[in-house]
DNA sequence: GTGAAAGCGCTAACAC
DNA sequence: GTGTTAGCGCTTTCAC
């Protein structure tokens, strides 16, 4: 037992804002307001508390701010499991994990994540009881999920904020985050009518999925913008997966007439057009040009690249993860919609019209 | 005021353990009790204080516990931050976070995941604020930081149990979980010996990474194990990319007498031994076997999709959750290693080894 | 089997 | 500016 055993901090017992306060000659309301960084501590003070801490290497325990202020350093990161399904949609957890984790890191806030699946009977009450329990500073609710109301409605119920990540906009009274899939799908739309194409055609997503629906719209103002006029015949509807990439493909590129760019509403069914193309001896983009949506990584593995369009997923997360610890902080932040516009992505699928 | 209020959850204050007593008629310490699943309880207090536990719709505030038993249900994840790098390790970050949350799920726990910069010098002191301010239940640590000793000290200096996972074996003296890394490469070898191959060829991985120091070996072994002999030129050094793969396997195939099988020790390499070979119109799997290591997401979507090693990621993770959560509830387990097995996943690209 | 009392380490409200 | 006094909602210890 050496008496400079303060040095040592292997095991030494965990030090309380008492013994900073004791150590500083304060009392421990003062420490704590250090610790919050509040004002009305002279600065002197404030030194004096800080060289405590350091000097006893003190950590506020957390549990214990949580039970006094009903606050938590946590935020919680919900979506749906993907892991019930498959395992590509790995990239769009990992980039809300990221933007979220931006967020947290410089707050000092810690991210709990939540996967859960979206068809349970039960998730409104999972969500309740992990929120009960755990007590998060805030919700970071991300679609589908974001856009069940029984599922915002339980989460509300608590009294714990939440933000939620939405493709679409109008999301009820809450703050949420979206982006704009529906004028940036115009944007692709223009993009391909500026590189001379006539006959853009379209690839509708699964219907139940909300986050595909704006962007058949945004294809629609984009042949308005570019003075191309609709036609049914190039519009196929799919479900969003390479098969009905596949079959929508084959139906398009089988006509006489058939289109020069496919526009599919996700990179899935836009890989299945390209690999229809391969097969049929249609070179892309010489006489194809494809886009797809969402830039999975499949976007960049597959030859050729890709033309898609980025969803700033995790500068979504990261707004709302934010929004959510500047609220907890200010106790305040209500309504609204931010909107971080999403990226055309032009890679190799995509040239000049062929000539006729 | 409807004095049915009781009913409508909806903004009802949050029932405390003192309400379910009082409702139970009994002392709060057999509530808490009955919460914790502890002995010494009548049957009929027990059914008595559940009652009153739904119809108040309890639940015991996770702050309050954490704080009076020193012990919280949250397992924190650590592992080194992939989007430092690149976004490939994707599939292997959610692989793990899979399994700790299988394992959370079961037991009531959550999951905080905490990425970080194994290259930054503070990880040691993030770690340990972390532990000290959430109070984790436990760590599952991931390699490559499972096997920094300074890391790893610094968690335990904390007190707090921690599960590495780790490719390798013999890892200081704590519980870890491994997988048998070099043992399944020497199987991989000698499933190509058995295709007929006797020229078969290795690329090392990044010496710097742990995880792929025991493949080399393993193919030893496995050359070995079929009798075959070890020739120096059939071995290259890569460093895990891509890029590398390609050089490597460009050295291999233009010489004279090359080899009929390439076993890479991951599957970034094997991809570009693939994209060599395609290159050099050299048929895979018909003239050349490929394999690699890992079963990353791109391993089945090149052509021809890759033979691999799937690491028993998401299994690992499970298992070292679960020995958190049982030693957290039972205060004990210690040392030893779990080894879960990785598994061959021969798909298209290696075939019965050329006529000569 | 059950309960009473004493904290866990902090923040909140208010006094000084 | 700073300190005092009460809790926050639970678990623990120990008495019964």
């Amino acid at each position: 037992m050496r008496d400079s055993s303060r040095e040592k901090n292997k095991t030494m017992p965990k030090a309380t804002i008492d013994n900073v306060a004791e150590l500083a000659g304060v009392s421990i309301k003062t420490v704590s307001r250090v610790v919050n960084n509040e004002p009305n501590v002279r600065e002197a003070t404030r030194e004096k508390v800080n060289k405590a801490i350091s000097e006893l290497n003190y950590r506020p325990n957390q549990s214990a701010r949580n039970l006094a202020s009903h606050r938590s350093r946590l935020i919680g990161l919900v979506y749906d499991d993907p892991s019930a399904y498959e395992i590509p949609s790995a990239g769009y957890v990992i980039r809300m994990q990221q933007g979220s984790l931006q967020a947290c890191k410089t707050a000092n806030f810690e991210l709990l994540i939540h996967p859960c699946n979206f068809n349970n009977k039960n998730v409104a009450a999972e969500l309740k009881a992990l929120i009960e329990q755990v007590r998060p500073a805030g919700i970071v609710l991300a679609a589908p999920l974001s856009n069940m109301p029984k599922i915002v409605r339980a989460i509300e119920s608590t009294g714990t904020p939440c933000v939620r990540l939405s493709s679409g906009r109008k999301n009820g009274e809450q703050y949420s985050v979206a982006t704009n899939d529906r004028e940036v799908s115009a944007e692709m739309t223009s993009y391909l009518a500026s590189l001379g194409h006539r006959r853009i055609a379209f690839i509708k997503g699964n219907p139940a999925h909300k986050a595909v629906q704006n962007r058949y719209p945004g294809y629609l103002d984009g042949l308005e913008q570019s003075g191309l006029k609709f036609s049914e015949r190039l519009v196929q509807q799919g479900d969003n997966s390479i098969g009905s990439g596949e079959k929508c493909a084959l139906t398009l590129l089988n006509r006489a007439k058939r289109p020069t760019a496919i526009f599919a509403a996700n990179d899935d069914m836009a890989a299945g057009v390209v690999r229809v193309a391969d097969r049929l001896g249609i070179d892309v983009p010489a006489e194809l040009s494809v886009a797809g949506c969402d830039d999975i990584s499949l976007a960049q593995q597959i030859y050729p690249a890709l033309t898609t369009i980025r969803q700033p997923l995790s500068r979504m997360a990261e707004q709302a993860a934010l929004a959510l610890i500047g609220g907890a902080q200010k106790r305040a932040s209500k309504g609204g919609v931010d909107v971080i516009p999403g990226a055309l992505k032009i890679r190799e699928s995509t040239g000049p019209a062929p000539k006729e």
